[in-house]
DNA sequence: CCCATTTGACCTCG
DNA sequence: CGAGGTCAAATGGG
């Protein structure tokens, strides 16, 4: 991949810049969240609404400066697993005739039986060490050891399907360098691991005003980090902690982590 | 007993 | 056919 020694032209630069924001985004979510919560619930969920939108119109910006470089080179790095990503169709009205045409047919040999994948939803995806503090409540309901990776995936949708929830995501921890240890228990690794996590379609359920209240109180409960299971409660302690009394130290690192890369990039 | 998670089987797509 | 995504029975915790 040849790049031009410029820094800050081309569009994998604005793309990593946009990056960037949505990372430092979801980090300043997770401290301010909890705290928020505290004080006012109603604010809290407000907020979760603007954290969503600002991350949603960056996504727009980098699917719009794609589809408008269409150049071939510049690989959108917002979403760093090709296989997770399928392209955000343009025909949304043509991909539903499809589905339907498709529904019918296909055999059915699995009876009442459908599954969709979701290579037709909206995606977007961001790389954060918080996967749980997105303000939504989740369900795991699948886990998978990926090809090459350390770590399983591991597949999570909205708590609430019911209510026509379809929005799912992905979290897939990501490699360390040096990859001494598939699952280390060690604390420091486990707080400073970084995790790709994607989304796919959008939250439909946030008609009900008793949703998004008790969201942070399940907090621990939306640990996904992929450990064997006693170590998962290890996790959740860690987190637990993390919660009630915010690790300001953890975060400042984080922070100023982001920062260095800022540096890289500009 | 209910509910979330785990886990292996199954399905779909490239 | 392999890899990734989803289902659903089994399991365990509250």
């Amino acid at each position: 991949m040849d790049h031009s020694k410029n820094c800050g032209h081309g569009l994998t630069e604005i793309v990593a810049l946009i990056q960037r924001e949505q990372e430092l985004v979801t980090q300043l979510r997770a401290l301010i969240l909890p705290q928020l919560h505290n004080v006012d619930s109603r604010s809290a969920e407000l907020a979760v609404q603007l954290f969503d939108d600002v991350i949603g119109c960056s996504t727009s910006v980098v699917t719009k400066l794609f589809s408008a470089g269409s150049g071939s080179r510049a690989t959108i790095e917002v979403i760093d697993d090709k296989s997770l990503v399928r392209k955000n169709s343009t025909s949304t009205a043509a991909a539903d005739i499809d589905d339907k045409m498709e529904e019918q047919a296909r055999p059915s040999s699995i009876v009442g039986r459908k599954r969709r994948r979701n290579d037709d939803k909206q995606s977007r995806s961001l790389v954060t060490n918080a996967p749980h503090y997105d303000g939504h409540q989740w369900r795991k309901y699948g886990q998978k050891n990926i090809n090459g990776r350390q770590h399983a995936r591991s597949y999570y949708r909205c708590t609430y399907t019911e209510r026509n929830c379809s929005a799912t995501k992905t979290v897939q921890q990501q490699d360390q360098d040096g990859g001494s240890s598939i699952y280390s228990t060690d604390d420091c690794e486990v707080r400073g691991a970084k995790y790709t996590v994607v989304y796919y379609g959008d939250h439909t359920c946030k008609d009900g005003d008793n949703i998004s209240n008790n969201i942070i109180d399940h907090l621990p409960n939306l640990v996904d980090i992929d450990l064997p299971r006693g170590e998962t409660e290890r996790v959740t302690e860690e987190i637990s902690e993390f919660e009630v009394d915010l690790d300001v130290p953890a975060l400042l690192e984080v922070f100023n982590n982001s920062q260095l890369n800022w540096e890289i990039v500009c």
